[in-house]
DNA sequence: AGATCGTCTAAAAAAGACAAAAGACAGACG
DNA sequence: CGTCTGTCTTTTGTCTTTTTTAGACGATCT
């Protein structure tokens, strides 16, 4: 059966919003929540539902008051309203850039829907579409083999990475002066030099502005072969700076460094000098990629 | 349930093997079978069961012999043994490619399930993996929305397939002397005269030359990401060939003409003249497929 | 009269069911 | 003793069923 985590989620998010009123006030209507929390109708109903046989609010008719503030115990836990498809990503991102399992290794669907604790379809549907990605292989004859996250893969996906990037900077430099993206372009640099000066403990937020940075540089190609690669692209390295820790915290810096020297650059709209600060930093980057996977897997 | 599409051309196939054999003659086993029809020894049995069925073999004890020819009245019908993915993709990009969609226009699978004659979850898989195409795009409510094979669809196409063959045929001019790959470039250049010579009625292999040609290039480059982009436009044009008929045959005299030169400068090794013969090309392939699609696309 | 609510319908997601296919293993045959 | 065959088990591909969600429509309340 389809999994309610959509309903948690709204009801959660429900609970947020009631701990800032005070016992005994009034609730919005069922439309109004609707459109709060970003749900159908159909759903609130389940959540107010919900909240009275809880007894946090009190559904007398048509009025519904609030009875008392909720508390921790009152919400679904993290585990419970995440949906199948972010556990199955989860997963398989942590087994695959872990090096659990070795390239050329065919993968069962069936057993991992039992690890992972999903239906069999779910996860037949996740290898679907990931095996557009070349992390995996569909076999002509049923099954999957796992094509794996080694040097191969590194280095196939960074020069796409370099001629994408390269193409995407050099039209991002002939963007006309009022095109927002130079206001967005402004903000990440802001937000480079803040998070700089608080490494010691903001370091964990790389990965974030790592992945706006390409994405509004990518976007200048105004291409969804580019978009779909980016966002390729920020999947992987999402999940291998969540598990990567050596030197993490410098790592970083020397990122963030390079990335303010290619803001610089992109700002400066000199062709050679934007070119130069782009390639410095995917070589330093493919680097860093290819040294930790020489590290992670010792075969 | 599972259609048995590979059990009926496993028997196909084996009817045209039975076809050189005389009457009177003894099979092989069925191991030897499974290894020459490429499938399992499973099918093979089930083939040999409705061979006997059928009275084309006789089957006493272990010893099989051939009873009489077989006729064309024993085969399975082609729509048979298309297998349910086929047939989707078929039915579906005839629908794209002909514009029988709007872009933008949304895509509901149970309707299309039903007007294609499959499960909803074949549909749905099938959407899954194009979604990753760039021609669908999935809701986050559910539900898909058609980007459509437009102007921007062939332009960013286009676009990704120049970056892509340029480096490719760079790397191309640098392989070793005793490549195979040299080999299988003077294969392609000598069908290419052969079907010049015959374009009369030749020119309907065309699709498959282009392909093969254009997919020897790019494997230069020795990277998953442009084989798979390779793979979709060899499916896009593949049918896009097969259902634009205008000029169809000078229009494929004209490509064949530069794949010729294309080949010559390969076979140079001069970067400069492979350069310019690809950027010929592709710049004309590309007039070619804007002209048709503005001409497709009456709205 | 206008907003709000109860109920119904349709569509999509997930699970479950089942046939087809692949592969393993032991016994039979030569 | 090696090869071939009969049978069984596991896994996949596809279809069907169940549950959840979105949205529409008329009834109800203020």
């Amino acid at each position: 059966m389809r999994s309610n985590d959509r309903f948690k989620r709204a009801y959660n998010r429900c609970l947020d919003a009631l701990a800032a009123l005070p016992p005994g006030a009034a609730l919005d209507s069922e439309a109004a929540l609707a459109r709060d929390l970003g749900v159908s109708r159909t759903i609130v109903r389940a959540v107010l539902a919900a909240l009275a046989e809880a007894g946090v609010v009190s559904a007398d008719g048509r009025a519904r008051t609030l009875v008392r503030a909720p508390t921790a115990a009152d919400r679904f836990s993290a585990t419970e309203t995440e949906s199948v498809r972010a556990t199955i990503e989860k997963r398989f991102m942590e087994m695959v850039l872990q090096h659990d399992v070795r390239p050329g290794a065919q993968v069962n669907n069936l057993e991992l829907a039992r690890q992972f604790a999903v239906s069999p379809s779910a996860m037949r549907e996740y290898l679907t579409e990931l095996s557009q990605t070349g992390l995996l292989d569909r076999r002509r004859d049923g099954g999957w083999v796992f094509r794996g996250f080694d040097l191969d893969f590194a280095r196939e996906l960074f020069d796409i990475r370099e001629l994408f990037e390269l193409r995407s900077a050099a039209l991002f430099a002939d963007l006309p002066g009022d095109d927002p993206a130079w206001a967005q372009l402004d903000d990440i640099e802001r937000r480079h030099h803040a998070l700089i000066a608080d490494i010691d403990h903001a370091y964990k937020a790389f990965s974030q502005i790592d992945a706006e940075l390409h994405e509004l540089v990518n976007a200048a190609s105004r291409n969804r072969f580019v978009d779909k690669f980016q966002s390729l692209r920020s999947l992987i390295f999402h999940y291998h700076y969540l598990w990567t820790k050596d030197d993490e915290k410098e790592r970083n810096l020397v990122a963030l460094r390079e990335h303010l020297v290619y803001i610089a650059a992109l700002k400066s709209r000199n062709r050679p000098r934007i070119r130069a600060a782009a390639l410095a930093h995917l070589r330093s980057a493919r680097r860093s990629l290819y040294a930790s996977i020489a590290k992670g897997a010792p075969g």
